[in-house]
DNA sequence: GACCCGTCAAGAGCAGTGCTCTCTTTTCTT
DNA sequence: AAGAAAAGAGAGCACTGCTCTTGACGGGTC
């Protein structure tokens, strides 16, 4: 915690700056996101932003971060909301927390799951706060395995298995392989359902009323879910 | 055709920019796109390129439009070489195609199924080309329906079919509800892993190795191939 | 064949950007 | 109180998209 007047006063700078950024992120997108505008706003000079943000890629990793983290939370206290022992429930709860983050900060949405910004690369710092949407949802995995209810896995070719080494060790062998490759196709097809929508690609092919997107939407999670062994057919 | 030597020389230049801006584009991205570099390259000045191209927006609308047909022909190419009635290799080349022009045009595929770009709404002239390759994996879901091979449609929510009215309306009947939206959920599949893949989602997930990435990338496609009915489990 | 109008290239210029450097002021520490 | 560290302010560089004006060239028309 800041001690001294000039921490404090740094630490609140530095905040006011951050949730200026996100407030112009959430309105022009990460490609309008400007130092100086932001500066502007807090009645500073340009320069002296740099004093507490050493450039725009740093600005942007922070609102990265920031971006992880408030998905990562919502998505925990949706599924923290159903009983552990209900696993579609959580898995629902899981992908419309997801979605509706999404259609609520649609630019934060496309910074971290959309195209990334090009001479980027996300710094090490990113990797903690990104996994926390896929943890909720192999934690799922995990207790359906746990409590034997998980489908039998069938034989997979080695070299798939190998594929998938990293993934496997940080699930720490507690889900099957083929699960935890379900797992991953289950991943892709909610964020590729929230790119499409949110990307503008549903256009003439799902009605543009919010609750047809909505119930669009969770058939087709609900279609995941079933392969996942999380449902009936 | 063009007639005139003017329109003829019009013609060229127009080509020449497009060229160029393409180049640019798999250089440095949708945002590194600079007309006044373009002009530079072309030994022209900033201001003469506005004859040509009305302003930027117009000519990323061109790419957009370029890299849509791109994939398309690159795709409808690779489905071709398939058996007509082999409709799991027809998927299944459908889906690597995908993936190798996403691959080998990371910023193409990037501006097209990535974030859009901010304040830039799509014309209506992008959702022709932009609907090949959906058609190409439709054609399969068709010719897969004629067969009579698809599998019996179970009873859907009307709510659900609802939602999909338009989509339905588009594949004029010919495919049941049911295969649509599994077909939808194909897609959004398809796009999100390899969309994980290239936006670096999957690093420390799969392996790095580019025959461990085609590995994993064929056995989900397989899998999905599975949930449409044209493989065995 | 002469003319004249439309098209084109070029340059200057405006407003904006990221970022750096220097200089001054403020604030904390000794 | 004096010195050091931090912060603010401003000028400046190189770049961007885009507009406007000026001058030159070419091709259809009288």
């Amino acid at each position: 915690m800041p001690r001294t007047a000039r921490e404090r006063a740094r630490a609140e700078i530095t905040g006011e700056i951050l949730t200026t950024a996100r407030k112009h992120l959430a309105r022009d997108g990460a490609a309008g996101l400007s130092l100086r505008a932001i500066a502007r706003d807090l009645g500073m000079v340009s320069s002296a932003v740099y004093r507490y943000v050493p450039n725009r890629d740093a600005l942007l990793t922070m609102l990265i971060v920031d971006a992880y983290d408030t998905v990562g939370s919502h998505v925990e206290r949706a599924a923290a909301q159903r009983d552990r022992s209900d696993f579609l429930g959580r898995f629902i709860a899981c992908c419309r927390g997801v979605r509706e983050w999404a259609l609520a900060n649609p630019h934060e949405y496309a910074l971290i799951y959309g195209s990334p910004v090009p001479g980027y690369a996300a710094p090490a710092d990113t990797i903690g706060p990104a996994a926390r949407v896929p943890i909720v949802l192999l934690s799922i995995l995990f207790d359906q395995t746990a409590d034997g209810s998980a489908a039998a896995t069938p034989p997979l070719d080695p070299a798939v298995e190998q594929s998938i080494a990293p993934f496997r060790s940080f699930a720490g062998g507690q889900v099957s392989d083929d699960l935890l490759l379900r797992g991953l196709a289950s991943w892709a097809t909610l964020l590729g359902t929230v790119s499409l929508e949110l990307f503008g690609h549903l256009h003439n092919v799902v009605g543009e009323a919010p609750a047809e997107r909505s119930v669009f939407f969770d058939h087709q999670m609900r279609h995941v879910a079933i392969s996942l062994g999380l449902a009936d057919a």
